[in-house]
RNA sequence: GUCCCCAUCGUCUAGCCUGGCCCAGGACAUCGGCCUUUCACGCCGAAAACAGGGGUUCAAAUCCCCUUGGGGACGCCA
């Protein structure tokens, strides 16, 4: 790739018209990861010139969203609609250049002829002298560029080469609105040449609004940053990714306890890649980024990878931070615990089992609870007379041991099943639903370890309890 | 409809730029097996793709063209 990479200043403009979606939070990713890669800059920019959507509350969503995935930005985040005079200015200079002119038709107007256009199966195409329509004044305007109406176009893009539009297809289209606020066209080009952004990295929904773009760039002397388009994410269903496909916004994953180290790794290796690697570490990710490895054709959300890596990443980090991230949702099932050695230990062999925070926290229960419930089919099942002299035994001697760890447990365990000859099959499970209510669980010694004697003999004697006894009349 | 982009297993992708090492490699998912104390994990294995057609070339997944398919855009939204 010929281009420079000295200074390198990247930026993420969302719209704060929702909270921060996936395709959102990739192009974000990207453009950090570049920045970062080149130890440049990264900042944000919230594009709210659409007074209409944008919300306050978009906003905090989106930045909490971006500080959970670890995405930091430098600087404060701009705002356009603080830089309003900034835009007027650059309209200004651009009508008294002759590059723009006052278009006083209304929005009415241009949508009567939009929908007339289209039911005669055509697409409105902007007519110059409507601009003098409802001229006076005192009446509102919007400022509209002069595009040329002849001659083509060059776009450059670093990942698909020099893309030609003909001029013939961009129509003189507005810069700055009747309400004094730019259109989203001259808002990014304004910013990004005044805040001296060299690389601009954006979906490629975004490539038939580049022709537009350089025109701006042109009439208004400025440099054209490097320009790269990322396909875009889709759905299962190869359509564009839609609340429709279900969770699409990054705290709806956060919700549904997925870690932000798994949605960084999914996402980065949608649309790129590193050889074979699947696995990478944030600074694993900064060090190998460039735009040599990103693709051309657009993703397809799998949420099965993505699932696959998360289960990936509560087994891999570190147990006691997997804690640290469940502790609130067990706070919300009402078990005020802190971090200590038991949770430790349930949490590394739960993690082995879980694809998500949530799945820890839904099977954590029988570890805590005081007195537990028995599953019925599992109780009928498992908890039978026939097994209750050997529950019996083992319980008494687990109660004799004084050391109370895994290999003594062992050891009583052995000598049992080789008194009674029965296989270990024979005795885990009704151990385990005495121990946990039901039938799925970690390894039984694990178990007990984890709960300790008292409680495990507490539990055993009520299994025992509730087991009948052998029919011996016959 | 017009314009733009894209095209390797079901999915994410390696390989393509700099043709031969590719009867195409990895991962997720699927299926089978092993391990086993349940459920998982883990390990081993299987099935699975160069969209089609023309060129160029001794040789094409790789270069060119066409077709087809998919996506995107046609706003005083971003």
């Amino acid at each position: 790739m010929t281009q420079s990479t000295k200074n390198v200043r990247t930026r993420f403009a969302p719209s704060p018209t929702g909270s921060l979606h996936v395709g959102g939070a990739r192009t974000a990713i990207f453009n950090w990861l570049f920045a970062r890669h080149f130890n440049g800059e990264f900042i944000l920019r919230i594009e709210d010139t659409d007074q209409e959507r944008s919300t306050d509350e978009s906003i905090t969503e989106i930045l909490d969203a971006m500080q959970w995935l670890g995405l930091d930005w430098d600087g404060k985040p701009f705002r356009q609609s603080e830089r309003l005079n900034i835009y007027q200015e650059h309209a200004n200079k651009l009508l008294e250049s002759g590059h723009a002119y006052k278009c006083y038709v209304t929005p009415e107007e241009l949508e009567e002829k939009r929908k007339e256009a289209q039911s005669k199966g055509e697409v409105l195409r902007y007519k110059r002298e409507w601009a003098k329509l409802n001229e006076s004044p005192n009446n509102p305007y919007a400022i509209r560029l002069q595009t040329p109406d002849e001659g083509t176009i060059e776009v450059q893009d670093l990942l698909r080469g020099t893309i030609t539009f003909d001029a013939s297809e961009v129509d003189d289209f507005i810069i700055l609105k009747r309400d004094g606020f730019p259109t989203y066209n001259f808002a990014v080009v304004v910013d990004d040449a005044t805040m001296d952004i060299t690389h601009i990295i954006r979906g490629d929904d975004h490539l038939i609004n580049t022709p537009r773009q350089v025109l701006i760039y042109n009439a208004l002397s400025y440099d054209i940053p490097q320009i790269a388009h990322v396909s875009m994410i889709l759905g299962a269903d190869n359509k564009r990714l839609s609340k429709r496909h279900g969770a699409t916004s990054v705290v709806a994953f956060k919700d549904q306890g997925y870690l932000p180290e798994a949605i960084i790794n999914f996402l980065s290796r949608l649309g790129w890649s590193y050889g074979n690697q699947e696995i990478f570490t944030k600074e694993e990710l900064i060090e190998k980024f460039t735009l040599d490895n990103v693709g051309k054709s657009a993703a397809v959300f799998n949420e099965e990878k993505l699932e696959w890596l998360n289960s990936w990443y509560i087994k891999n980090e570190p147990p006691e931070k997997i804690g640290e991230l469940v502790l609130p949702l067990l706070k919300e099932k009402g078990l005020n615990i802190d971090i200590d050695e038991k949770l430790i230990k349930i949490i590394k062999e739960l993690s082995q089992r879980a694809k998500n925070l949530l799945d820890i926290a839904d099977t954590i229960d029988y570890f805590y609870a005081d007195g537990i419930e028995f599953e019925e089919k599992a109780k009928s099942k498992f908890l039978t007379p026939a097994i209750k002299p050997v529950l019996s035994d083992i319980t008494e001697r687990l109660s004799d041991l004084s050391e109370f760890n895994t290999d003594e447990m062992h050891k009583v365990f052995d000598q049992v099943m080789e008194e009674r000859e029965l296989k270990l099959g024979k005795i885990a499970q009704p151990i385990r639903v005495s121990l946990t209510g039901g039938t799925v669980s970690p390894g039984i010694f694990e178990v007990m370890d984890i709960l300790g004697k008292d409680e495990v003999l507490k539990r055993l004697n009520k299994a025992l309890d509730v087991i009948p006894n052998e029919d011996v009349s016959n």
